[in-house]
DNA sequence: AGCGATTACTTTCAAAGTAGAAGCAAAATA
DNA sequence: TATTTTGCTTCTACTTTGAAAGTAATCGCT
């Protein structure tokens, strides 16, 4: 994995982190599907490679965007969960999100969690927020 | 140049077409520091090679984020401009600033144009777009 | 008009990254 | 105990990237 950054720039500086296909997509899945588990990724719509998601699971929890941890009653299935940083991402996932909906029309039909809430972005993103949250309280306790 | 969409998300979508680690640099040179030209493009801090950013420059146009023109005075430098479509990535390139500033502090020290401004976002990213937007008509006229 | 410098690329090629398939060990289920 | 599930790793082919060098058109100077 690399680790090496471009320039002392934000904006470069994050795409370095999550400047590929894949890291966002990942994210979406966690904060938006509610995903948690390496099967559920490797079964998204766009059929990451399982090497790829290996891969970008490490570099998340490297980064510290997300942890892993197993389940006292599951020994089995890891569960993937994101930190603050890594639900701070709402806000940017939301504005790639209206602009994608915005133009690219012919791609894209429906974003299920998303519809019908384009009035209010600031409420949509602490609403995702918070859906997160409680997603996450349910899962680790 | 590869054209297609892994699924029919705005989001994966949109990553399809931005999510590398250059094209969002050059949309970030050209609004928030209103480079114009291939020269100034290849002297960013963060050294982008000829030929990428030649391929970038072809893929940002034919998706329409850019144009390319020359000015009646200058036929030696191709002048290159963001769309609507393009200058509408600021709310996403300000999001991506503001999480990169926040959570890369340790590589991130100054970002010249957006310094002393992070109270309000929405005004922020207002001020970016008209600013672009005179520098756009202070070219073409 | 001639000449070197500048601009905007293109080409080349090695290195790195990506994608798909197959393999495998540990844990859970039957 | 045998089979399936889960979470990977490995393998191989293919694609993309990055650095350097090359090229053609235009410009600026004499």
């Amino acid at each position: 994995m690399k680790k090496s950054f471009r320039s002392s720039c934000p904006i470069s500086s994050t795409l370095d982190l999550l400047g590929d296909k894949w890291s966002l997509v990942i994210v979406r899945d966690m904060l938006l599907f509610g995903k948690q588990t390496f099967k559920e990724f490797s079964q998204s719509q766009e059929g990451i490679a399982t090497g790829i998601l290996a891969s970008r699971l490490k570099k998340l929890e490297t980064f510290r965007l997300i942890t892993k941890r197993k389940l006292p009653e599951n020994q089995k299935e890891n569960i993937y969960l994101l930190t603050k940083k890594g639900v701070d991402l709402a806000p940017l996932i939301v504005e790639v999100a209206y602009w994608g909906d915005k133009y690219m029309p012919e791609y894209n039909l429906e974003l299920l969690p998303l519809k019908g809430l384009k009035a209010d972005k600031a409420s949509l993103i602490k609403q995702i927020q918070n859906n997160y949250n409680s997603i996450f309280e349910k899962t680790i306790r």
